[in-house]
DNA sequence: ACATCACTTAACCAAAACGTTAAATGTAGT
DNA sequence: ACTACATTTAACGTTTTGGTTAAGTGATGT
């Protein structure tokens, strides 16, 4: 996981291939392990694991219902990851290819008081750094 | 990574705070390696690493200019990264509280035509599986 | 009490991630 | 050709990850 941040948990959760399948299972309805592990090949203890470091990063949350132990999903963690990549919609998103090149040119010509240039919340030389 | 495919090689690389950071740098300035080293306490081939991993996933591109070595932010694959999340919007976003309630009532009467279910191109029992 | 079901934890293993330092590579300048 | 600079590759060690099987644990049913 390298850094143990939200951010970092929420990322390295969602990594994992049989990780977002579970997720995606969890979407449609709150399940027990059992249920889970079912569409795998995988042994009960790796789903087990795999539902920990789920909520380790917040996105599931467990209740015990008698001998049964239901995962459901809260994705609100998803939110932030969510905001972090939108920062970079610009990158990509066609829409917002005109307002791109803009801001490219105006970066090229000297930045001046625009403001607008991503917002470095997690850009070395400010205040992050260390965790490494 | 655990699965090889694009959208886990993405969600990995960004797991990183190194590489999250490195990519904010890249999203103000194209940036050399020795560039890119300067805010972190890591060493040069630390970073050489963490940029391969970004450029394995599509993140980044680099260019010899001489003998630097220029690294360009490639946000595109986070497109694909972003709409997977996107699909579990109603989970947290307030805005979509009252549909998520609907949505689940719904649901919850037996799921009649309606298709509006998120689509679980990746939950398990259609065509998933393997790769674990 | 005892067996059973639904998990979790323990012990173990192999592979991958992440860091280091030292050596190799490639390009530019003298 | 020699030197210097920029970066990568090699070799190495440690920690994490993801899987396995076997042994707990805890609630339910008989």
């Amino acid at each position: 996981m390298s850094g143990s941040d939200q951010l970092s948990a929420v990322f390295s959760a969602l990594a994992d291939p049989t990780r977002r399948a579970i997720l995606a299972e969890l979407a449609d309805r709150d399940a027990t392990v059992t249920e889970l592990t079912a569409p795998f090949t995988i042994s009960m203890p790796a789903v087990s694991r795999h539902l920990k470091a789920l909520e380790r990063a917040g996105l599931i949350s467990r209740t015990r219902s008698g001998k049964l132990r239901m995962s459901r999903i809260e994705a609100a963690p998803l939110r932030e990851a969510a905001e972090w990549i939108e920062r970079y919609r610009r990158f990509w998103d066609t829409s917002l290819t005109r307002l791109d090149a803009h801001l490219a040119a105006v970066q090229a010509a000297g930045r001046p008081t625009d403001g607008s240039a991503i917002p470095d919340s997690e850009s070395p030389g400010k205040a992050h750094d260390k965790e490494n």
